[in-house]
RNA sequence: AGCGGGAUGGGAUAGCCAGGAGAUUCCGGCGGGCUCAUAACCCGCAGACCGGUGGUUCAAAUCCACCUCCCGCUACCA
C-alpha cells in the first residue's frame, strides 16, 4: 500500500504541492517496477473548519465548495502523471461508513471517553463555534488571532477562552463560552505501542524522529470531535461531528477498499483485483507519503488508531520537505506561487517538472523552484543528456542498421545496466525517489560517454562489424534509460519505449526487460526533448513579477498590508496592528510569511550588498510633511518580557511625553536607551503590541535597527523637516 | 524554550545510518576534441582547510560533546 496525504478541498494547487503525489506516484510505480504488488491511493479532505468558513464566506454550501476543489484535484493529478488506483473523497459512503465502523470499534475496545470543555459559543444564532470560527486578540502579544491560535503574532496556540474579545468569523457577534460534552480519545494509553512502534518505521529520517519529542513524553488524549455541522457525525450523537483528523486518514483504507470492490466488479478474466482486507489487517505493507507539516499525524495519532482497530501498522512514513520559489515560500495570498494551471498552460510536459522535483535533491530536503534553474535542469539534463543520447543513438541505429544491429552486448554495457538496476532497487530500498529518478539519466550520461569514445560513425565504414556491436549496446542502454525512467517520467518513458519499436506499455514491464534485447527494426525517432530557450524564462520570470506586483496593488488598495510585513523588526512593530490579511488561504503546505522577511533583511545587511531598490514615484512636500516627525528623549525604557525584540519606551516629545514600544530589543543595550535622543512619528496611528499600546513610531535604519538621532542640541519637541 | 531537519569548491547537490587512499555529480569559468546528435556531446584544467571548537580512533565530511547560523514542528487549524 502506498498512499499521499490527502490535499484539502480548500483552494487550489501550485506546483510545491505537487511535490508529496509525484514523490508518491514516483515511488508506486518504482515499487511495481520491482515486481510487487502494489495499490496507490488518496482522496480529497473534504471537512473541517476551513471548508465550512470558506464556503460560508462564498455564500455557498461546504459540500458545494469542497466538491469543487475534489473536482479540480481529481482533474489535475492524472494530468501531472499521478495516477492513483483509487482517488476518492472522505464524504463518500465508503468513508463515512467506515469511519464510523472504525469510531464504534474503539468505542467498544475503551478507547474513547466523554469529557466536557469549554467551547466558544454564539448566543445570537445559538451556534457553537469552534476553532477558526472565532477570531479576537492574542492575550500575549495583543495581535489579531484565530481561535486557537495568534497565527499572525507570536504564534502561541491558544487555549479554549483565552483568546480576547473573541467574536463568530460568521456573524461578528460577541462570543461566550459554554461547557460541551466532547469525545476523546485516549492516546495516552497508546505510549508504550507507540515507542516501540516509532523505533520499527522506516522511511525519512525527519518522519522516524520529529514524533520522538511527543512520544517519549506525554501524550495527551485527543479531542476527536467537534460542535460543527460540517463533518461525519459521531455514532449516536447528533451534536457532534468527528474532527476531521480522525476520518482523513481512513479515507486511505476507504480508497482501497473502493479499488478492490472496482478491480472485483471489473471482468474477471482481468488480473486486476486486489485484497483491501488483506492488506490492511494481515501481510500488507502500509507506505504513507506526506508533507512534513503532518508527520505528527502519521506517526502518532493515526498508528494508534490503527493498533486500536487491530489493523496493520505502517512500515513507512515518507515525509516530503517544502518546495519554495525563488528561494522563499510560496504564498498564495499574495499570488507568489506557480500554480499547476500556469504550468500547464504554459505547455510544459509535467515529466519536466516531475524530473525537476525528484532528482533536484532528496526527498526530505526543502527544495527550490525557479524558472533559470528548472530551464537549465531541463536544458542539461533531459536536453542534453537523456534526450540527446536517445536520439542521437536511435536515429544512428535507425539508418545505419533499420533498427537494433545484430550484435552481442558488450560485457561492458551489460554490468553497467545491471549496475544501474541496482542502484534502481537500492534506491527503492533506501526509501530515496531521487536515487530511483537518477538511475536513467546517468545511464544516459554514461552512454554518451560510450559512443563518443567508440565513434561509430567512423567504424561503419571502417570496422563495420564493430560499430555493430557498439549501436547495439547503444540501443540496449537506451532501453534501460526508458525502463528506468518510467517511474519519473511516465509520459516520456512511453514515448521513448515506442519509439525503440516495443509493443504494450513499458509500465508493464519490470526493470529486468532492461536487459532484454530491443525489437530488430524501428522507425526514425523524434527528439524527446525541447530546448527552453532564454527568452521564454525571462518571460516567465516577468509573467510571475507582474502578477506579484498586481496582487500587492490589490491587497495595498485593499487594506494597506502586505508591504509594511517585509519591512524591517522596527517599522513592523508599528505596522502590524493594521495588517490584518483576510487570510481565505489554509491550503496544507504552505508555509506562507514566516521566514520570508528574516531571508531577505538578511541580504539586505550583508555589507550593503543587496539595497532595496529606490522607490520610483516621487512626493510633494505637502505628502512628506503628513509625517509629523519630531525629535524626541527616551526617558525610560524597560523590556517587554514575552517577546524577543520589543522594548517598552518613555519619549519625551517636548510637549508630552509619549508611550512608544519599538522592536530593538536584541539589538541595543536596553539601559543605556535612556537620555538618547531619537526621532519619532508623532503621528502615527496607534498600536496595540503585545498588550501594550504604542503611540509613536521610532525611526531606525536597517536590520541592526540603528537609530536617527540628532547631532546638535534640537529639544524634544522640535519638528523634523 | 524544547524537538526535528540542514550548513560540503562561485551556485546547486551527493556522500553521513554500516569511519579508511588529499570527497560525487550538475551548472558556471578556462583549455582542448569530435561532428552520429537538439550550438548538442566527449576529454582535460582551475576551484572546497566538508559551519566553528574540542574529543574518540592507526584513520573523521562521516561517530561523540559543546557552540553559531538557517528552515520547520510544538497536539481541542488542515
Amino acid at each position: 500500500m502506498v498512499t499521499c496525504g490527502l490535499p484539502y478541498a480548500n483552494g487550489d494547487l501550485h506546483v510545491g504541492h505537487l511535490r508529496t503525489y509525484v514523490g508518491g506516484d514516483t515511488f508506486a510505480r518504482a515499487l511495481r517496477k520491482l515486481g510487487q504488488d502494489v495499490a496507490f491511493v488518496s482522496g480529497s479532505d473534504m471537512h473541517g473548519t476551513p471548508v465550512a468558513v470558506n464556503a460560508w464566506q462564498e455564500g455557498v454550501s461546504p459540500e458545494e465548495f469542497a466538491l469543487r476543489h475534489h473536482e479540480a484535484y481529481e482533474r489535475t493529478f492524472p494530468e501531472f502523471g499521478i495516477e492513483f488506483d483509487n482517488y476518492g473523497h472522505t464524504r463518500e459512503p465508503s468513508n463515512v461508513l467506515l469511519t464510523r465502523e472504525f469510531v464504534r470499534t474503539l468505542d467498544d475496545e475503551g478507547h474513547i471517553y466523554d469529557e466536557e470543555i469549554e467551547v466558544a459559543w454564539d448566543p445570537e444564532e445559538g451556534q457553537p463555534l469552534p476553532d477558526r470560527y472565532v477570531e479576537g486578540t492574542c492575550p500575549y502579544c495583543g495581535a489579531q488571532a484565530r481561535g486557537d491560535e495568534c497565527d499572525e503574532g507570536c504564534g502561541r496556540h491558544l487555549e479554549p477562552g483565552e483568546i480576547e474579545n473573541a467574536t463568530s468569523v460568521a456573524t461578528g457577534n460577541p462570543a461566550e463560552y459554554r461547557t460541551r460534552n466532547h469525545k476523546f480519545f485516549r492516546l495516552s494509553a497508546f505510549q508504550e505501542y507507540l515507542t516501540g512502534f516509532i523505533d520499527r518505521l522506516e522511511g525519512t529520517s525527519n518522519a522516524r524522529n520529529q514524533p520522538r519529542e511527543w512520544i517519549e513524553g506525554e501524550l495527551e488524549d485527543w479531542c476527536i470531535t467537534r460542535d460543527l455541522d460540517w463533518g461525519i457525525d459521531y455514532p449516536g450523537e447528533e451534536e457532534l461531528v468527528l474532527y476531521v483528523w480522525v476520518d482523513a486518514p481512513i479515507e486511505y483504507v476507504a480508497s482501497t477498499k473502493e479499488y478492490a470492490e472496482r478491480a472485483d466488479s471489473a471482468d474477471s478474466e482481468s488480473s486486476l483485483s486486489f485484497d483491501w482486507e488483506r492488506a490492511w489487517t494481515e501481510d500488507g505493507e502500509l507506505i504513507h507519503v506526506v508533507g512534513r507539516d503532518i508527520i505528527q499525524h502519521h506517526t502518532v495519532f493515526w498508528p494508534a488508531m490503527l493498533h486500536g482497530v487491530g489493523y496493520n501498522e505502517p512500515r513507512a512514513v515518507l515525509a516530503s520537505g517544502f518546495v519554495n520559489l525563488d528561494g522563499r515560500a510560496f504564498s498564495t495570498s499574495r499570488n507568489r506561487a506557480v500554480w499547476v494551471d500556469d504550468y500547464l498552460r504554459e505547455g510544459f510536459d509535467p515529466d519536466l517538472y516531475r524530473h525537476y522535483v525528484i532528482t533536484g535533491t532528496g526527498f526530505q530536503q526543502d527544495t527550490d523552484f525557479s524558472w533559470d534553474r528548472f530551464a537549465e535542469r531541463v536544458n542539461g539534463e533531459l536536453v542534453g543528456t537523456l534526450g540527446n543520447f536517445l536520439y542521437r543513438s536511435l536515429l544512428f541505429a535507425h539508418r545505419n542498421y533499420d533498427g537494433t544491429p545484430d550484435a552481442e552486448v558488450s560485457t561492458e554495457v551489460r554490468e553497467r545496466i545491471e549496475d544501474a538496476i541496482e542502484a534502481f532497487a537500492a534506491g527503492v530500498n533506501d526509501y530515496s525517489v531521487r536515487a530511483v529518478g537518477r538511475t536513467g539519466i546517468e545511464l544516459a550520461r554514461f552512454g554518451n560517454e560510450y559512443i563518443q569514445r567508440h565513434e561509430p560513425w567512423k567504424l561503419v565504414d571502417s570496422d563495420p562489424d564493430r560499430a555493430a556491436q557498439v549501436i547495439r549496446d547503444c540501443v540496449q542502454l537506451a532501453k534501460a534509460a526508458s525502463v528506468l525512467c518510467a517511474p519519473t517520467m511516465p509520459g516520456k518513458a512511453e514515448v521513448l519505449w515506442s519509439q525503440l519499436g516495443e509493443s504494450g506499455p513499458v509500465h508493464d514491464v519490470g526493470v529486468d526487460a532492461a536487459l532484454d534485447a530491443p525489437p530488430a527494426t524501428f522507425d526514425a525517432p523524434t527528439e524527446p526533448f525541447e530546448r527552453i530557450e532564454d527568452e521564454r524564462v525571462a518571460a516567465l520570470n516577468d509573467d510571475l513579477e507582474r502578477r506579484i506586483d498586481e496582487a500587492a496593488t490589490r491587497n495595498a488598495d485593499g487594506e494597506e498590508a502586505t508591504a509594511a510585513n517585509d519591512d524591517s523588526e522596527v517599522a513592523a512593530a508599528a505596522a502590524d496592528a493594521d495588517d490584518e490579511r483576510t487570510d481565505a488561504d489554509a491550503s496544507d503546505s504552505d508555509n506562507d510569511d514566516g521566514g520570508d522577511t528574516d531571508g531577505e533583511t538578511a541580504v539586505d545587511d550583508a555589507e550593503g550588498v543587496d539595497f532595496e531598490p529606490l522607490a520610483d514615484e516621487r512626493i510633494g512636500f505637502e505628502a512628506f510633511g503628513e509625517v509629523d516627525l519630531r525629535v524626541g528623549r527616551i526617558e525610560a525604557a524597560e523590556p517587554i518580557e514575552s517577546s524577543d525584540e520589543l522594548v517598552h519606551l518613555e519619549v519625551d516629545i517636548g510637549v508630552e511625553v509619549r508611550q512608544v514600544v519599538a522592536g530593538i530589543k536584541q539589538l541595543h543595550d536596553v539601559e543605556s536607551l535612556p537620555g538618547r535622543k531619537v526621532v519619532i512619528v508623532a503621528n502615527m496611528e496607534k498600536a496595540e503590541l503585545f498588550g501594550v499600546e504604542s503611540n509613536g513610531m521610532v525611526l531606525a535604519a536597517g536590520e541592526a535597527a540603528d537609530l536617527l538621532t540628532t547631532h546638535g542640541d534640537a529639544p524634544p519637541g522640535t519638528k523634523v523637516r
